[in-house]
DNA sequence: TAGATTGTTAATCGATTAACAATC
DNA sequence: TAGATTGTTAATCGATTAACAATC
């Protein structure tokens, strides 16, 4: 495993894509080849190889990697198997939607408190997990070590709340809001925008009969 | 206008972000120049000034862009203006988030019905929206004419799921689940992989200490 | 052995950034 | 006019893909 190199965000963002696909089959075949793996998702095989080498780089000519092997392998890379508590803040619609799903799990993660302006919904539970003022944001992150900061109010307050997060120590932040938010270097920002996906996708069905794009 | 050029998908994930920015200023603001978006983004000017000139050409120097104009430009662009209807299947507790979020509105996207394959969801409504049975996807793609569709059921079912609804001439899949889909040419389908943004978050947390790294 | 598969080095492709002339 | 700003052409950067030697 090479620890140091810098590893692409594209690859990040394939390896969990792989990891599932690993647990689907790995009651089924014991080993797997990078080719196997590029066909069934109709990328490049070499793709996958460069991007199997930054977590394993056990894969064996002719027999390909050993599934279970990998599997281990990719969960360490990310991170999976070390529990990191995330704060959400901003419980709206969304915002306890991401408080229902457990499937975060699966990597690692758990929203262990949520944090909301308004009186209404501060005192309630959803999915177990309390919703709590603003006022304790600096308190419970103090105490609890939160590293991860998730959020979920509109545009116009979510500077300020990343603000707030980062101060407290928190240095990644998942950000729901369609707006690019400024942070200290050394605090990675990724934005879950979906106004761009849907940007993407309301153009495609309009320049439509000029077709022929692939994908 | 540049009608025929083809567009970069990361110049259409920054759009929306400049119209939701351009909205904000509008009041306060007749003109802008792209130097002035740039700084407020912290990106770079002459990114912005292309991205611009695929909807825009009509800054001038000095002045820059009439901020009125680009929002017209971009909201004709991005197509905000023309209401798209959209079906989503699988209204577990992602999928009646986005029913319930009028967000999509501003981009000009309408979810007007929700599909589920269990019977203790279906003949519901979530935000005034009805989820129906799977059986009458067929039918009420065909009457509506549906051309995207929000897939927000498990890893397990998301590839049929998508077959169905691209059989039914759904040319624009918003997919949730963490898998990649195969499309015949002509599909685009947009990844929202939360399991992605999560990995490349999570590991950022992880290799913290070998530091340094930007935004 | 022959062939499938790996892993690496080089070539290509696309997107970002720098340099600069045009212009209001 | 001088200077801010645009828009374009060229350079750089990063990621993907192709080519190929190594190996089980």
């Amino acid at each position: 495993m090479k620890t140091n190199a810098t590893v692409s965000k594209q690859t990040l963002r394939r390896l969990p894509v792989y990891l599932h696909y690993l647990n689907f089959i790995k009651n089924d075949a014991a080993n797997i080849s990078a080719t196997g793996i590029a066909e069934f998702f109709d990328i490049n095989d070499v793709q996958v190889r460069k991007d199997l080498a930054v977590v394993s780089g056990s894969g064996r000519p002719k027999t390909g990697y050993v599934v279970a092997e990998l599997i281990a392998q990719i969960e360490e890379f990310l991170g999976s198997r070390t529990e990191t508590d995330a704060i959400l803040v901003g419980a709206g619609n969304l915002g306890r939607a991401l408080m229902s799903y457990n499937g975060f799990a699966e990597y690692g993660i758990s929203i262990s408190a949520a944090f909301d302006k308004s009186d209404g919904v501060c005192g309630t539970t959803v999915n177990g997990k309390p919703v709590l003022p603003y006022d304790g944001i600096e308190e419970y992150c103090a105490h609890n070590d939160i590293q991860m900061g998730i959020i979920t109010v509109p545009v116009g307050e979510a500077q300020s709340v990343c603000d707030r997060l980062t101060g407290c120590g928190v240095r990644a932040v998942w950000n729901f809001a369609p707006t690019i938010l400024r942070v200290a270097p050394g605090v990675l920002v990724e934005n879950e925008n979906l106004a761009s996906s849907l940007a993407i996708l309301s153009r495609h069905l309009r320049e439509g009969e000029s077709g022929g794009e692939k994908n």
